[in-house]
DNA sequence: GTCTATACCAAGATAGAC
DNA sequence: GTCTATCTTGGTATAGAC
């Protein structure tokens, strides 16, 4: 059974306060829409007000300029997409309480709770589209998204090596990466073939096929 | 020691015949560069010639539309992509003659070679640039590259299974699948960082130790 | 905070002389 | 195959009335 995306209703505003106006809101989603498909610079203030329903002056009340609309969807990404990292204050405790593969299949489940939001999967979008040109797009990506996560679950890899519950001639950012890189590929794909309307079991496939893989390697 | 970067010095059509015009060669040089650096979209046509030295109206007689000039680096690009994949015709001679580490090795060292031509680099950030935004692009890199490597070198890891060079309980393609994802989510990355100026040793590392780490997964 | 009107500019592209 | 000149469109953004 297909489940329905969800939405994200109100957004944040630049400063992170959520955003009354409901205009202003409407001016996001649309954006994020329209973004998600054809780019941020194959979207203009003229197509994004017409879908809004209003003139393009009206919308230079909401935002000072074109720029600022991008901002504010990155600054809105960033707040939900930290989420997905295991919190730093309870590694030393996951790693205690779980076992390798119930932390991958963990992180994984609330990774696929993330990217089935149906506005997160488009900032998504926006990001891949981004990378090789917004400076923002690749920290967000590269940074705070591939190398945080490969960090903190190298670290709780770390304190199982320790523990015994990983071999010890291996290092824990290593096999956090061997783990991870995969991932991050996978998830590339699955947000184009979502994208494209196609069907993407083969990749969820694959993504469980992997963590049977990483877990026999390192067992 | 650090090894110049080669430049490709005369492009094919997009029919595939050498283009013996220097102005044209010219125009698709610095359309490569100029496009490598803000994308298809944020480069005009006025920016191109005006580096390369002739008026607007002028390059229309070399090329039919802005379309025409990406069309044609495309072009360029597919022909020296399939390179790097293992000739279909010798598979069965690989897979006879070399062992699995053998096979990756020389894979990455093929890569490597291609992916030190400075002229493809930029190419390769076209085409990531424009991977959500043009269907060529994302035709190029998952069906051309990443499926086309995945599967050639599945069909050799498949056949070594059958030689007893890898466990039989595994599956070809999958073994290839899960060998690769990181290699192409590393050369990503390595990529970025060339492109930032930055060193991309840690990368180059990360893929030996790659490669370290699969053989061992699977031995 | 919405509108009308408008300024201003840069984009892709063409006509026609040389 | 290069140039000058020009056209047309569509982009971001602002001024000022309501």
């Amino acid at each position: 059974m297909m489940i329905k995306d969800q939405e994200i209703e109100q957004f944040l505003d630049k400063d992170l306060k959520p955003i009354m106006n409901a205009t202003k809101n409407k001016i996001l989603h649309v954006a994020i829409d329209l973004y998600s498909q054809r780019g941020y610079r194959g979207v203009s203030i003229r197509q994004i007000t017409g879908e809004v329903g209003i003139k393009e002056s009206s919308l230079y009340k909401h935002f000072q300029n074109k720029g600022e609309i991008l901002d504010t969807i990155f600054a809105n990404f960033e707040v939900e997409v930290v989420k997905i990292l295991p919190p730093e204050d309870r590694i030393e405790q996951i790693a205690g309480l779980m076992d390798p593969r119930g932390v991958l299949e963990r992180g994984l489940q609330n990774f696929m709770n993330h990217i089935n939001n149906l506005t997160m999967r488009k900032i998504w979008r926006i990001i891949y589209n981004e990378l090789f040109s917004d400076p923002r797009a690749r920290a967000i990506y590269f940074e705070t998204i591939i190398n945080q996560t490969i960090d903190r679950v190298g670290v709780i890899f770390q304190k199982m090596i320790v523990l015994g519950k990983l071999p010890n001639q291996e290092d824990g950012q290593m096999l956090s990466a061997e783990y991870h890189y995969p991932v991050f590929a996978l998830v590339m794909e699955y947000n184009v073939l979502k994208f494209e309307g196609k069907s993407t079991e083969e990749i969820e496939k694959r993504l469980k096929g992997h963590i049977d893989f990483f877990i026999k390697a390192v067992s």
